[in-house]
DNA sequence: CTGTTAGCGCTTTCAT
DNA sequence: ATGAAAGCGCTAACAG
């Protein structure tokens, strides 16, 4: 029998704690406090044991409480890094959400250590009811064994994968399309699209939309594709883009890094931004208007892609069946000063 | 009496399954499986054990073992958002370190909500073991509250409170100085300062050292204060910096973003960096490589940071004295393009 | 070397 | 309207 600790103890009081000032049972605490519908008391008892509570500053254990109800409440977010401005916005997005809806993050970047433990150690150790794979670099095949196993509770995030069933997607392949397009409305004829590695659903989605639409419209496209997807990335990738002949009018960077690497990529090349190139970011970002030239983007609702993911997976633990959810906003374009007609003298095939 | 469950089976193993299985008794798995000292099993027990655990896949209960140990192995980490590198690197230090160190990390960004309800709802419902504090928006006074209730367990990260006694910062009072040295080296002689918030103790500490050191070197040294710290607290302190009469011929940025922001409102401006004037960062960024010019910054170990307070943090949890770290690590100065000698012409006071 | 027992703090029948 | 008791899954103390 441990007494009831005061203000001044340091041990983390109990519902024990608390029934014993109140003098009451546990029982009764643990049905007041929580608004059990079952949990009549008399609005006497009920004042007792709220200003109990209080008074010793109770909150409920959470490893208790999960233990009974099997319910963590809390969700597995699975990022690669925050390299990217997109891993911060989805993340973002998700603890955003998950408060809203009363669940806590845990975070599990893969920077040290074996991604594939990280993934099930949050999972089967039972940490959190739910998991967010944000990462592209899980394979696909050890991300479908993760999901056999517990496949009412991974949501693949910004990715497809073969196998599991629960995604949520950015319109990547529209985003490529209107990027075409304004560039083609500019007057552009020969356009070279960036892209980061084919191993990222993402970058095929882009480069699918972007070549599907060069196609329709009539306009001779190129492609680059860069191992990385990051400014240096970019960087090279201008040159490369350079390398073709003819020389291309525009290009269209992969993710927004490489759209600031590929202006820097111009620049040391000396090839006029937007004089003689015009440069077209797919993402957006506050950066894009403190560049020279200000940089024109296509804009994606990254931080849509994580409340969506939460919704999806909290249905999911609630017994949902798996959806491939695509975030319904459409791409923006927001043209700023790196995109310009064409200039004279280049524009006919 | 529930039957074991197979390969099969969807609920997660527990101690018992496997106890059942191998034939002995669930203690006895759980000492073996944690290769506890006091565990000897007969190798051939051992076996058995450690076979019919990889069978079901058995993996310990998180909340049931947090439970029984008081322990959650998992620490809290509270960040006002990804809106900065800093945050995003503090964060990849405090991640990798944790993990390293057999602990996870639950995230709380404050975007959404209280961000005293934030803090408080980690560490008072036992979710995490200790708790860093590494956003500068909670209040001095609600920190030192929370901090009395659990001394023990938390500590702020790049910031110093009074009354808090375990912090980790950075030398950013160094950072100024070196930043100042260099300028002076090139021939300045009137450098003006462009500052976030002094509610910000980074800002405080890196602009003291700025005054000091230029008091020490005898140059003029002019401050602006802006309200924020991002691009375009950058930018609008370009113009302000360009308002002093007489101009600087060098501008320290306070933060990277700052710099970013500042080196477009020079252009802006239509002044030529480095030619009319000099700009240097606080903090370094990959993406400096890419800026047109290239930043010269100075580089703080954000990284180290992070790694530092998880240590710090951790060695409060097992009984330690709360401490006042400063990362050892210098800052170091990246001498790129934005900074060169002093225009001909305005090299004296 | 292995088993028994008790209990971490909470919620949930089932009684009263 | 309230209490008693059981049990979530694990580990530690103590027996044997």
């Amino acid at each position: 029998m441990t007494d009831p600790p005061t203000r001044t103890s340091r041990r983390r009081p109990t519902l024990a704690d608390v029934a014993a000032i109140a003098g009451v049972d546990s029982s009764l605490v643990s049905r007041v406090l929580r608004d059990d519908p079952r949990g009549f008391a008399s609005a006497e008892t009920r004042d007792r044991i709220v200003r109990a509570a209080q008074e010793v500053g109770y909150r409920a254990n959470a490893a208790a409480r999960g233990l009974r109800n099997a319910r963590t409440m809390t969700l597995g977010l699975l990022l690669p890094g925050f390299s990217s401005p997109v891993y911060s916005s989805i993340a973002h997005g998700v603890e955003e959400r998950a408060n809203e809806r009363g669940y806590g993050i845990v975070l599990g970047t893969h920077a040290a250590g074996d991604p594939h433990e990280t993934v099930s150690g949050m999972l089967m150790h039972g940490r959190v009811d739910g998991l967010l794979v944000a990462s592209g670099r899980i394979e696909d095949r050890e991300l479908r064994r993760l999901v056999d196993r517990v496949p009412q509770s991974v949501v693949v995030v910004n990715r497809q994968v073969r196998g599991v069933a629960a995604s949520v997607v950015l319109q990547d392949a529209d985003a490529a399309v209107l990027a075409v397009r304004h560039l083609v409305q500019l007057g552009h004829r020969r356009i070279c699209g960036v892209f980061g590695p084919s191993t990222l659903d993402t970058m095929v989605r882009r480069r699918r939309g972007f070549g599907e639409e060069c196609r329709r419209l009539g306009v001779e496209a190129s492609t680059v594709e860069m191992a990385g997807r990051d400014h240096r990335a970019g960087f090279e990738g201008a040159r490369r883009a350079l390398d073709r002949t003819p020389a291309p009018t525009a290009v269209i960077a992969g993710t927004f890094p490489m759209a600031v690497g590929m202006l820097a990529g111009m620049h040391t090349a000396g090839v006029a931004v937007p004089g003689e190139m015009s440069v077209l970011s797919l993402h957006n970002d506050a950066l894009a208007d403190y560049l020279l030239p200000r940089l024109s983007a296509v804009g994606l609702p990254t931080e849509r892609l994580g409340a969506e993911a939460v919704d999806l997976v909290l249905d999911l633990i609630d017994g949902g069946r798996p959806r491939r959810v695509v975030v319904p906003e459409p791409p923006r374009l927001v043209v700023r000063d790196s995109t310009s007609a064409v200039p004279a003298g280049q524009d006919r095939l």
